[in-house]
DNA sequence: TAGATAGTTAGATATATTTCTAAATATCTA
DNA sequence: TAGATATTTAGAAATATATCTAACTATCTA
């Protein structure tokens, strides 16, 4: 999966949002909906978009899905944005 | 400038490959236009747009307008990411 | 199996983004 | 100062994105 999908993802304040609340715990679609004043479908949205860039996991169990962070993209993000910082020390 | 306006600024494959290439040395608008497949002015508004969240620097010299990446704004991305990465070693 | 709860999918609409062409501004040089 | 070069601004058109409501699917429980 390219990291396009990610920067894209990464670009909506909502979608950072709700990564931030799942560095606490996982959560339930629900539970995540509740936080935004946007109704469901919106929130499924974005869910699927941070999934479609693997930002996310997800997981039914019984009548609920629960999301949780998947941080590899993240690391690889990092490796994006530290050759920027790196070539400070170079010189 | 809050980090928003960096985020969506960098959603763009077309100005991530200008940062990319403003990491080597600094450019004239006018090189950074003739890598892209793409006409002018075009060129010209994502140039504004990394601008304005403060990822890159412009300075006119003559005829020319000079840019170069600012990387403040990287460094405090990439404290935002290292939130996310962080809290796996609290584990 | 019927009803309730959780969540997604479909389709519409409004807004934002990307790109283009034409025109304007800034600077240099003969 | 006129013409050439570098770059931006303005405005239009096409495409993408975010959000909504209505309807659908999946699971649980009485």
């Amino acid at each position: 999966m390219s990291l396009n999908e990610a920067f894209k993802a990464l670009s909506d304040p909502t979608r950072r949002q709700i990564l931030t609340l799942l560095k606490e715990d996982e959560l339930t679609a629900g539970e995540i909906a509740s936080h935004f004043n946007m109704q469901k479908p919106s929130v499924s949205h974005h869910l699927k978009i941070l999934k479609h860039a693997s930002l996310i996991d997800d997981e039914r169990r019984g009548q609920h899905i629960y999301y949780s962070l998947n941080t590899t993209v993240f690391h690889e993000l990092m490796g994006w944005y530290f050759t920027f910082i790196d070539r400070e020390e170079k010189k």
